[in-house]
RNA sequence: GGUGGAGUCGCGUAGUGGCCGAGCGCGCACGCCUCGAAAGCGUGUGAGGGGGCAACCUCUCCGUGGGUUCAAAUCCCACCUCCACCGCCA
């Protein structure tokens, strides 16, 4: 949610700005004009209201005629302050909606355009290996050591769905651990958060409205599984005022992700890459206004750690404004080299949400002045399918086994997969 | 799933239709007192919206949302959360 004040006293700037994403401006008249209205009816309701609480004061020493007159003056004012009332809540309800609506204001620093070749590429580590033999992606080397069984998920569930087994359960949980322990030493603190959250949460992160189709629904509960434990974690602190002394607080979410991938048909069908439901583990910090631009570069930062960690070639990629995310001012992405697509790909992304969703969510920090809301900001640590492919890829090994990074080996418990017999 | 009780200004509480648009205690802040402190005394103590250059004025908020009424913390309805007991499951 965008600032009133700011539309109000800056719209050319909000209007540029909507621009830039692709959007049109047209909507902050339609804002303007109901805020004008929705004032304008507000005034007029204080005055009224004022009036009726001054005249009936008076009406426990009242008697008599006089009495009987000033309940019949008092009807009449009640009546009309609650025709008031309903076109100021219905103006404001309106307004509400269209707000909801608005995508949060794009950084300047956000590359100008739309589509994928408009973002712009910061840097590469690494260089995409040279194989020696004949490179298989990870579905086949998941179905060669029986770790990833793409087939039978897709008979229980449908497709997009998958089983893992054996060695890809351990890898998935050493990425877990490796994850966690290195953002316990940075600070966060980990939680395992509900993955069903009520609308409320859902809309202060900024998925509802925008994203309805993309996420899952109970059909008895009126509860949404979560896509990401962004959600659960910014809501962590909904409706809350934090002390600005215990800021930044960071937190590290691991959960389950569900998302619909409604529209995607003929994307990214095949293997693990593109699913319904994986697990993640997630950086979420609350931060000052002033510190959020320097967090954002530390969760790159951490995400850059893990991916060298495990000897992942990868590039970080500054998101196009076109690109961004209803609720993100900036966002940097970091695609790894996935020699089965012998593409860069998409691994871990990281958003700064501003206040964005802290308006929403009514979260605000205090310090000496009065009450200001947090920035809020996200990115991924590890994803458990896309990191797996990355990881089954790039260490394959001509006998067919995998090699397990050194940095991976502690949690893993191993150093290689054996190669199939 | 059922029954009963509860949710008040940081915390604890008062408050069954107008003298509560919220009292008291604790806490906190400032001041007085003191060599200093404690105690004591005094003053203050939330958030949000609208208007004004400003001092200031005004409206909203007693879990949330509706309703009754000239008037609701107080009455009615629904929901949320917590507690207790019963049933069921682990």
């Amino acid at each position: 949610m965008l600032d009133l004040r700011l539309i109000r006293e800056e719209k050319e700037r909000v209007a540029a700005a909507l621009a830039r994403r692709g959007d049109d401006p047209a909507v902050l008249d339609r804002v303007l004009d109901l805020d004008a209205r929705r004032r304008a009816t507000q005034a007029q309701m204080d005055e009224r209201r004022a009036e009726q609480k001054r005249l009936s004061k008076d009406v426990p020493q009242l008697s008599g005629g006089e009495r009987v007159e000033t309940l019949a003056r008092l009807k009449t004012l009640s009546d009309d302050v609650a025709a008031v009332e309903k076109e100021q809540a219905s103006l404001a309800a309106e307004l509400n909606a269209l707000m909801l609506d608005i995508p949060n204001v794009p950084d300047p620093t956000a590359p100008e355009g739309a589509g994928d070749d408009a973002n712009v590429e910061l840097r590469r580590w690494g260089l995409p290996q040279a194989f020696e033999f004949p490179v298989r992606d990870h579905v086949e080397i998941g179905a060669s050591l029986g770790i990833i069984d793409v087939e039978r998920g897709a008979r229980t569930s449908g497709s997009r769905f998958y089983y893992l087994k054996g060695a890809a359960v351990l890898l998935e949980l050493a990425l877990v651990r490796y994850a966690l322990d290195r953002l316990q030493q940075e600070g966060f603190t980990p939680v395992l958060p509900p993955v069903l959250v009520r609308r409320e949460a859902m809309e202060g992160t900024g998925f509802l409205p925008t994203d309805e189709a993309q996420i899952y629904r109970t059909a008895d509960d009126d509860l949404y599984l979560v896509g990401t434990s962004e959600v659960p974690l910014a809501a962590l602190h909904m409706g809350e005022t934090l002390n600005a002394g215990d800021l930044p607080l960071r937190y590290a979410g691991i959960s389950t992700c569900f998302r619909r991938e409604a529209g995607t048909y003929g994307k990214d069908t095949r293997g693990i890459f593109r699913v319904h439901q994986f697990d993640k583990v997630e950086m979420f910090s609350f931060t000052t206004p002033d510190t959020s631009s320097d967090e954002h570069e530390f969760l790159l930062q951490i995400e850059e750690w893990l991916l060298q960690g495990l000897e992942l070639p990868y590039r970080v990629v500054n998101i196009a404004a076109g690109e961004l995310g209803a609720s993100a001012a900036k966002k940097y992405d970091c695609e790894a080299w996935l020699p089965g697509q012998a593409d860069y790909r998409e691994l871990t992304s990281c958003s700064n949400c501003t206040d964005y969703q802290a308006r929403r969510l009514n979260c605000r920090f205090k310090g000496d002045g009065n009450p200001a809301f947090v920035h809020t900001l996200n990115g991924t640590a590890i994803s458990t399918a896309r990191w797996l492919i990355a990881l089954l890829e790039t260490h394959q090994r001509a006998d067919g086994g995998v090699t397990i990074p050194a940095a991976l080996r502690p949690f893993f418990g191993a150093d290689h997969i054996a190669p199939p017999k």
